[in-house]
DNA sequence: TAATTGACCCTTT
DNA sequence: CAAAGGGCCAATT
């Protein structure tokens, strides 16, 4: 007999819809903001799903050149460890935009506010 | 099926 | 303001 196992490795993954989602809406995070998770599973309509969102990010194709940097956390700082290849390409991909990272933080004022009519209309999901 | 694991978040100290 | 603790929830083991 046949058994159809769930498959479960990185290609079903990113083939999850709700990942395609999350990454549209990473998409949509302007050159010189910043967002975070939970503010990224909110616009994506997946309110309390922060962590799927980092999970989305991990699991990403290359390929997408999506601006996984400008995704960070609620208390503005970003979500490596300090001093990490990963954490210091961010800093840097920020700084290259304007976006200066001090003390491992970010300015408030770097946070993306979206206009939510604007946003929904490029969403088209 | 239960336990563990995160690129997290919020409240309280 | 920083740190700790509890909560959260999908994915993995």
């Amino acid at each position: 007999m046949v058994t159809i196992n769930k498959p479960s490795n990185a290609a079903s993954l990113a083939a999850n819809p709700k990942y395609h989602r999350i990454w549209q809406t990473v998409l949509q995070i302007p050159k010189g903001n910043v967002a975070s998770y939970g503010q990224i599973a909110d616009l994506t309509g997946l309110p309390g799903r922060a962590r799927l969102v980092g999970k989305a990010l991990s699991s990403s194709p290359s390929n997408l050149a999506l601006p996984w940097h400008r995704v960070i956390r609620s208390d503005r700082q970003l979500a490596f460890a300090i001093g990490t290849a990963t954490a210091l390409k961010q800093q840097q991909r920020l700084a290259e935009e304007g976006v200066l990272v001090i003390n491992n933080r970010v300015k408030k004022s770097d946070f993306w506010q979206p206009n939510l009519a604007e946003l929904l209309h490029q969403l088209q999901y």
